[in-house]
DNA sequence: TGTACATCAGTGAACGCGCGTTCACTGATGTAC
DNA sequence: TGTACATCAGTGAACGCGCGTTCACTGATGTAC
């Protein structure tokens, strides 16, 4: 969402500085309204409203009200590729151990979900009914799966798990889908009879997938 | 959704079993319907003609559209917490070991998200902007969280884990965790480039429990 | 630097379609005697 | 068993509200000379 994404076509392309600052105020206005409301329920003058302009204003950035969305995943989807780009490459680990991987992973990607919960559980409720999201989504989730698998796989000897191509996959699965069933359920570890933090959910996601792949880390239960 | 919620206040009590059917076809409709689009995109006269009734007729059984959510809500709900009353009883599972317990739990619960995948993709994505459907979601989880807890306290001397509570918790919210997100990406396993099977996944996540919990298993990775 | 004109950006009222809900009416079922 | 009447169940056209989209218009920015 920092980054508008002025090359898509369905985005008009602002020829002025002062539309492109208006574009980036209704994609804002966007996110902010997905964390409370899901797309449907959200009007075009609501968004128009939230980012301080019109509804007129709007069409003559965007063709339709779909545009808007689309813009927004994309970004999301952009940002998140160039993040975990950055965060798996191979370069960033070298001479390192798959719990030290595991560990940063596992942390970072908590991070992200906490960050991201609004706008993650409104992107995934749309995606539901939709062919498009939903596919985007999932290759997304692959590329990720992809770049973790790298990282393990260069890193097989330290396995016990006898089908490393599969474990990394499966690695990647769990961690994704804890966070994600904890981010949709919106369960912020305040209600329920077992309350679960995110240093808990840390600790034991992290010892989980070690223990899942057959690692043998020193400490596995500390830090 | 095999029996119909009768007894619930905003679904008006039919008073002949001629109309009675016609309620359970209004839910068997919603049901049907839902595994295709969202609550939104579905109108009072689709779910008519599906139901093969009449608008009229539906809102003789049914406060307003959202009653006949409401219900389909209630019943998968109800129909959820006697299944799993049943299969994660104390006595069911007597004289039984922990891997035997995880084993037929995640078999067991792999299957449920199969036969309902297009029910909860609909009912999660409406949850994500709607506190009740998301508290009742929540509590659900909770209770069944606490049945395979307590199988699991019962067999505390099998674990490594330190902390038998949590790691109980854990391992409902890990199953739970990786099915659900695979449920709501309506991933088959027939795209992508890593293809995990349902008796893969089954296999790994009956691996990935028992590694995390600790236990001593014979053949972890047969069967 | 100033003026005229073209294009870009923004406004908000009006339009019209879709859908939830209502309602006057018809038909079916049950009950009283 | 048959008839009259009351209540239940169902029909589908009509209503009206909300919301996506359009459009005539005003204001701002940029450019030519």
């Amino acid at each position: 969402m920092t980054q508008p994404a002025t090359s898509l076509s369905w985005v008009k392309t602002p020829k002025q500085a002062r539309s492109r600052a208006t574009l980036q105020r209704f994609q804002q206005a966007a996110v902010d309204l997905l964390a409370e409301s899901s797309w449907d329920q959200i009007s075009v003058d609501d968004i128009a409203r939230s980012a301080g302009s019109s509804v007129g204003a709007f069409y003559t950035r965007f063709a339709d009200k779909d545009a808007l969305l689309r813009s927004v995943h994309e970004s999301f989807l952009e940002e998140s590729e160039a993040t975990s780009n950055a965060v798996l490459s191979p370069e960033r680990w070298e001479g390192c151990s798959i719990p030290e991987i595991i560990r940063e992973t596992v942390t970072f990607t908590i991070q992200v979900y906490r960050e991201r919960e609004g706008l993650i559980r409104a992107l995934t409720a749309h995606a539901a009914t939709n062919e498009d999201f939903r596919e985007r989504g999932l290759a997304q989730g692959r590329h990720i799966g992809e770049l973790l698998r790298k990282l393990i796989l260069a890193r097989r000897k330290e396995l016990l798990h006898p089908a490393p191509a599969v474990a990394a996959e499966f690695s990647a699965r769990l961690i994704h889908g804890l966070l994600f069933a904890r981010a949709l359920s919106g369960d912020t570890g305040e209600s329920g009879s077992i309350k679960l933090t995110d240093q808990q959910i840390r600790t034991e996601l992290i010892h989980a997938v070690l223990a899942y792949l057959g690692v043998f880390s020193t400490q596995d239960w500390d830090s």
